[in-house]
DNA sequence: TTCAGGAATACTGTATACAGTATACAACGT
DNA sequence: ACGTTGTATACTGTATACAGTATTCCTGAA
């Protein structure tokens, strides 16, 4: 008998559809910051009882998204300043260590993919914040993705949802969002010019004028 | 009236300390690598229902520790050889990053807490692979800790959480860890030096020296 | 002995029930 | 109006109940 494909399972929990379905809803900013999110209020909207609700809740509580507000409920978790730069800090760590693996690599059909897709992202037509948002994950997580270690890449999806639920550039500019999603070919170039030590340079310039934007938005705001 | 102090609330859940006892016991290898952990039978043992061992494991497979093995239950979760290099570097990303934050800092006070920290760590007697790797994560800790970043140290103890539940020494002779113990004032010297990119690159070396002990030790099993 | 088939079971995932405490509210006195 | 006190409520955390399916075990035929 022919091997047959596993037929999909969708061994889906219900608390990981929630899970995700809070995370968008976070980051497209549905949810107010100072929103109760009351288990059995989801509960109900959704249409499941209480308790994959709640591991949800909980995962999120873990991840640093939400916070527990005694008994009345999560709400989503504010980020101070301070932390809004060791976030940027910690992107260099691990985004620039995978710009250098990636150039150590040295595969010139991967700069070529990067490329594409850089080019791809920066045409997209920007109607919001959140598309802003995406196009620079997409185009940071391909460069992570690139470096083939799965715990960078999970630390790099860690940390880009907390940014998500801060939704970290509404406070920037339109004009200067548009600069900085153009600054990416340079980036690649620089990956591709085969020096790790300056692919990782590169990155960390290249975020830090983010840090910069985004400090500079939030004291003038 | 007196400021009262508040009285210790131990807002704790029991969930919470479910998991850090089923951690404990993995890295104490008190758990077999093939052994089911059902529920019900967790649940008995430790007198609580299945709702907070439920949450328990949920989060120690959320963090990669265990899996699910469909209907019988959680299982830990076996790690690859390309995943233990994978490990290692995430972490040259991260704990090399924070060696060069410290050093950028320039303060020599941390430097003198560093050593004196590492002098101790040194010297304790190592009675078991256990020792070892609390006495390595100690030292390793601190260094990032005095980077002064959150999500870096959080991003550290989930990755050494995984190495903890993979007994990640067990295989390696006890003449090997006891030189690479050692090797951490260099390390610290090189921090002192004052040069980012040489803390870096040093901690690089080391942390490659683990590495290639570890995989000497796998291949020689 | 080995394999197929089917019943029993074991375990998960989800729903519901219960207990306890912080929070909100209302009533009262000042 | 304002604060204080008692009471109701809302919400969490934990326990239990239920439903459904993978896994195991047993039986019997080859």
């Amino acid at each position: 008998m022919a091997t047959l494909k596993r037929i999909s399972v969708q061994k889906t929990r219900l608390a990981d559809e929630i899970y995700e379905q809070l995370l968008i809803a976070i980051g497209a900013g549905d949810i107010a910051p100072n929103e109760r999110l009351v288990q059995e209020r989801l509960a109900n909207e959704l249409q499941v009882s209480r308790t994959p609700v709640r591991e949800a809740l909980l995962r999120l509580e873990q991840e640093g998204v939400l916070e527990t507000s005694g008994r009345s409920g999560f709400v989503i978790r504010q980020i101070s300043n301070a932390e809004v730069r060791e976030i940027y800090q910690a992107r260099i760590a691990i985004e620039g260590f995978a710009a250098r693996l990636v150039t150590e690599r040295n595969d010139k059909a991967v700069y070529e993919q990067l490329r594409n897709l850089v080019l791809q992202q920066e045409s997209i037509k920007r109607v919001d914040i959140s598309a802003y948002f995406e196009a620079n994950r997409t185009i940071h997580r391909a460069i992570v993705e690139k470096a083939n270690n799965r715990f960078l890449l999970e630390q790099f999806d860690s940390i880009w949802n907390r940014s998500n639920s801060f939704r970290m550039f509404a406070k920037i500019d339109d004009v200067d969002l548009d600069k900085s999603l153009g600054d990416h070919i340079p980036l690649i170039d620089a990956m591709a010019s085969g020096n790790g030590h300056d692919a990782f340079e590169a990155m960390r310039d290249h975020i830090e004028g983010g840090l910069t934007l985004q400090m500079d938005a939030i004291l003038n705001s």
